[in-house]
DNA sequence: GTCTATACTGCGATAGAC
DNA sequence: GTCTATCGCAGTATAGAC
């Protein structure tokens, strides 16, 4: 692998993750290769198709799997909620938007189920106390992808936007009644 | 008027409810005109745009305003989350999906926000009491979209449709706490 | 090996003929 | 009121230039 054939992929690469994030996956393969300097069928020699480029590019990382895996469960909420509230996280909202929308695909579907049985489900199911285990796990990741939902989706919504330690108060205690089934 | 046109018109619209809620905004026109049997240059003569189609078509009603603006808010969360598992509310699953899919579309994110205030913001904020009323409500909308989001994305999700009762009982109890602010 | 030119098919949308 | 022809742009495949 030589370095111009290395950095001409991560150039497509990198644009491709750029623009994937602002202007979801509709956008034009042309407009990835223009902004990579390169030509169209460059990136389809490389990648095999659209998709695939996508799904390479589009990585949410295991955001959560630190939380969800080990350390105390009280305050577990909170700290789900402040993190989806971070500035660090703020860059992973449009990746997780455009992922959301393309989810039609089968293929992006069944990578986002992957990411929410890797951060989510298998980490922390069996650290939980209580009957219905599974399902509350099921629901906490539920109420999770609501608001990553509206923040991804929506955001510029005056009312999430508000009083930041409020929301984490309420919506993270909320999270925690799932946690300790209460 | 007369009976034709506005029976062409009709079959066009059912045509493209049904094609957008099984296959999503990417349905081609010409798809939406094959199965109504007419030309496709006839559906944007129509409608105007694909865009203009959809936004007409995918009603998704006032299937909550009659929860949220009256009665007791006792038993509310579990109601609503009765609601969202019922089988009447099966049907609009579909169209959720392909507006949420849909949802990077400037006009197609309004009309999603409007069904919100319409339904659960302006019916229900103004009656939850305790402090934070009005991001109480937007935190129960959160919420709710969550599993419209789980149900519609992952319409087979095993762990979902498992125990119904117990979901019901554990979500619903769940969206109470933010009624009831505790 | 790395890349470019070109072309094929299908899309939404328009203009204008019957 | 309806259809035909066509435009510009999309994803993708292939042949072949350097």
């Amino acid at each position: 692998m030589t370095g111009t054939a290395t950095s001409t992929r991560d150039r497509i690469a990198a644009s491709a993750q750029r623009l994937f994030s602002e202007r979801g996956f509709s956008t034009p393969v042309r407009a990835i290769a223009a902004d990579a300097g390169v030509d169209p069928a460059l990136v389809i020699r490389y990648f095999g198709t659209k998709e695939i480029l996508f799904l390479e590019t589009m990585k949410m990382g295991d955001t959560f799997a630190d939380l969800t895996s080990s350390g105390p469960l009280e305050g577990l909420g909170n700290k789900i909620v402040e993190r989806l509230l971070s500035d660090e996280f703020a860059a992973v909202l449009p990746l997780y938007a455009a992922m959301l929308r393309a989810s039609d695909r089968a293929a992006i579907r069944e990578k986002f189920r992957e990411a929410i049985m890797a951060n989510m489900m298998r980490p922390l199911s069996p650290r939980l106390i209580g009957p219905h285990a599974e399902l509350r796990t099921r629901l906490i990741v539920t109420q999770i992808g609501g608001l990553l939902n509206a923040l991804s989706i929506f955001p510029d919504d005056p009312i999430l936007h508000g009083d930041k330690s409020a929301l984490i108060e309420i919506y993270g205690r909320n999270i925690q009644h799932l946690i300790d089934n209460t």
